[in-house]
DNA sequence: TATGAATGAGCTTTCATTCAT
DNA sequence: CATGAATGAAAGCTCATTCAT
């Protein structure tokens, strides 16, 4: 977000929260200019086209992302508290700002394109990767199941997360995350920490 | 489907084809009708709308759904031994036919409409109580960890397959669905059961 | 309306039923056939096309005015009497079936067409001549001023009609059509008789 | 029509003019902007929709109205001279302008919509009220017949000047309507007025 | 006499984008 | 940096009508 002007951060915080709260299809460029105040074509003079206004929303998406693995994962605390501590960080952020949830987990509502492809892709990976390390260190350090493979637990800790989001989420907020979130996390570790 | 004409049950194929290869962005009536080689018009002698389309659609995958959770439940197996016959019909039915895996978990593609809304919801709350239903059941049986609540168990569950399955689909199928599935099968398994 | 089959009559009273309650924009095949039951191609064993049911729908209201023209015509009242009585035929024939109205008055609602156009005029002839003639009648028995025209003095009766019974249609009926019929009557009365 | 761009005043008077000529059946988007000689998105620039047009032709058309009766109205004649000098210039004004004709005296060609019938209901009170008010005032003066009920004045005046005109639009122009028209002026004022 | 299926032409409207100013 | 005007392409949908059965 550093080397971006205001309006493309404006451009980019609209779009998100026109996502969030109408769904992609209601998406165009007369609805982002209408929210801003502005007219249609002064949105090309901050991108070229929609398909970059998507992908620099994926870079802040991933941005974010970055933001809530490394919150959880600067600490003194042992690999399996930070996996809980990451996931606790996930259902906070949520919490703050719900309209996240649509875009953070939903690879299928950008259109077909290369580039946005390449985006989704390396922000799955960059959660994968982020868990399966930890859960390397956490069955070094004895603290987590070794008979059980990384790459698994990590499938399983993530798709936890996101159904729980998910349910959060289409419930319309309904249930208090962090508790519900709260309660998930202690299951988690029950499950995977070694007895 | 039994109450469907023949053309009907072309249009859901069809549709459900380009929603799975080209995305539901390119889902139109042009791209159905061509697809099947009749005029624009000529679709709606047989919906009234696009959306009775979709909701066709949906309750197929309704349908479904329904036949792979029964397949798995109609059998002498032990509970436990259910849910991972369960799971692995759901990656069995996936790898024969990739198409679903587009639609089946992605309540987001879908325009906001009270009816579609209303059949996504469904959908998720038959996954969600069948799985539920299944780990009460191991429990008293004293097969599954009764330490554990049901529902976050049968979160659980639903994530990994979840994510498993789309992992699998954005990677272009490039990794056996059936071979993967039953190591995440039995590693959930391994999680879940009483020892 | 003798020389139509049954089928015929009741395509007929179906449309002036959808253009008096829906307008002559909401006049389709479907619409028609929808609310005979039976299906679009079905009209089309009747009526070679649409201008044909259309034809039809003023033929017999001509017919309409004729009958309503001559119930007043035929009776051993005096030339003035009769254009009194006429009028209120007309006053009453509207009130008993007020979807007459929506048509009967309404040259502008259907669509150009040379015999649609040939149709319509006929029934304003129709109108004018016959209330011309009494005029006349009228004059010679020294009933009517005889110092004024009698086309204009069958303009201002007609027009005085139309304008009534159009206010009652706009104002969906909220008055009594026969009592206010009756009170302009007697003022084209007071306003043509000799004194 | 002050606060009206030049293509909006552009649209206005190309629908006018189709409306005219070919029917409201015949009044299209393509048709509009086909004769302007623009796209027909770029309508959409101008007016939201289709009855935001058909909105602004009406009130164009409330607009000519009122300066038909206002132009007759601030003189110092008296009433009853007034009633003949708006009547007279409603008969210019259409001699002039002939395609008003279609439009301002028919209720019926719009498509049903509230906002439509409200401007319609609008142009036929006004008209309404203008000779209500001014029959009233002869009636003050001693120049009216003052036994005879102001509305239905009004209406036999009203109706009179719609026959005459439509008369004259249905047969092509093929009379003068200047001529006929203040022949049938000086017969509403022989009937009308105190002897 | 009726129907199911289909169609070409047309409709209103939305969209991403361009360009002169 | 911004706008008003415009556009080609495409959307969902309706219409009168045809045709084989």
């Amino acid at each position: 977000m550093a080397n971006l002007t205001n309006r493309q951060k404006e451009i980019i915080n609209v779009t998100v929260a026109i996502i969030a709260e109408e769904g992609i299809q209601k998406l165009s460029i007369k609805n982002i200019s209408n929210r801003i105040g502005i007219s249609e074509p002064a949105i090309y003079r901050h991108f070229a086209c929609k398909t970059d206004i998507l992908l620099a929303v994926l870079k802040y998406f991933i941005h974010s992302t970055e933001s809530i693995l490394n919150d959880g994962i600067d600490t003194d605390l042992s690999p399996l508290k930070q996996v809980g501590s990451i996931l606790m960080n996930f259902f906070r952020r949520f919490n703050e700002n719900p309209q996240l949830v649509t875009i953070i987990f939903s690879e299928e509502i950008f259109p077909t394109d290369d580039r946005i492809a390449k985006e989704i892709f390396s922000i799955i990976q960059l959660n994968q990767m982020t868990f399966i390390k930890l859960i390397e260190k956490g069955k070094e350090t004895g603290e987590i199941r070794d008979e059980l493979a990384s790459e698994q637990l990590s499938t399983i800790i993530l798709g936890a997360l996101r159904v729980l989001v998910k349910k959060w989420h289409l419930s319309k907020y309904s249930f208090d995350l962090i508790k519900e979130g709260d309660r998930l996390i202690n299951t988690l570790m029950v499950l995977i920490k070694k007895t």
